[in-house]
DNA sequence: ACAAATACCGATTGACTATCGGTTTTTTAT
DNA sequence: ATAAAAAACCGATAGTCAATCGGTATTTGT
């Protein structure tokens, strides 16, 4: 799924501006980037029919906002675009991992570990 | 960065098959979907001229191979498709993380913990 | 130098985003 | 109920980029 430069900008708005309808929309992005009317409503038609936005009447105009929250969305865009490199086993996106923890200094080490522990108390399958 | 289903088709094939001409590569893809030596040579420079396969002279074809391992590539390519929705560094990895950890396995957790011991022991700064 | 192999160029097609004018539909106020 | 206003919807255009491939220019090995 192919995402535009005002797409995105959109999408990060709905995620800080929990609903709006194309007149609101309008009215923010028309400063920072000019643009009509027009154009964001067939942007916000856009991502509706891709998913990424809801949408219901509201008075006269379709109130949007985002169709998931920002962390999920993040993950499907990243299995989306991962997995046409990932065979099979998911070696290779721990792989894809450990080349990222480069970049980790220890408190997000100790972070990740926390993670780590609250996944597994979360899908524990006690045989207790 | 986007990129086209023949050229994904080719990088997966520089990581299985480490240095190729167009003709070798023309000779894999030629059955599994037709097509023309052409095609190939163009996706080939395509990838060439983004930098993700390395090529020189040899004889008379130039000689392809991945420019980078998969794992640095599928690191490069979420930070790249994730960067318009992250603000601020370390959020990025702790989202990417999160993206994975619904389908891992306590097999992989583990192996991710000594991941973490690893990259530890290998940053350690001694202050003894 | 010549012939074959290969690279390079250019044109076309198809998808898809951005853009916006104009028309239709819906809503609200009188 | 009707008119005016607001918004949705439609359609057209431009720009980008991958895929495709024919044709031409180079390069190389003999």
């Amino acid at each position: 799924m192919r995402l535009g430069e005002l797409e995105k900008l959109v999408l990060n708005y709905f995620w800080e501006v929990k609903m709006a309808d194309a007149k609101q929309v309008y009215a923010y992005f028309k400063r920072q980037r000019g643009g009509s009317l027009n154009t964001i409503q067939s942007t916000l038609d856009r991502l509706y029919r891709k998913g990424l936005l809801k949408r219901h009447k509201a008075g006269h105009a379709f109130l949007y906002q985002a169709a998931k929250p920002r962390a999920l969305f993040i993950e499907e865009l990243i299995k989306d675009v991962t997995q046409d490199f990932i065979e099979g086993d998911e070696n290779n996106l721990l792989a894809a991992f450990a080349s990222m923890s480069k970049e980790l200094d220890e408190k997000q080490f100790e972070k990740l570990e926390q993670m780590i522990k609250a996944y597994r108390q979360a899908n524990e399958e006690h045989s207790s």
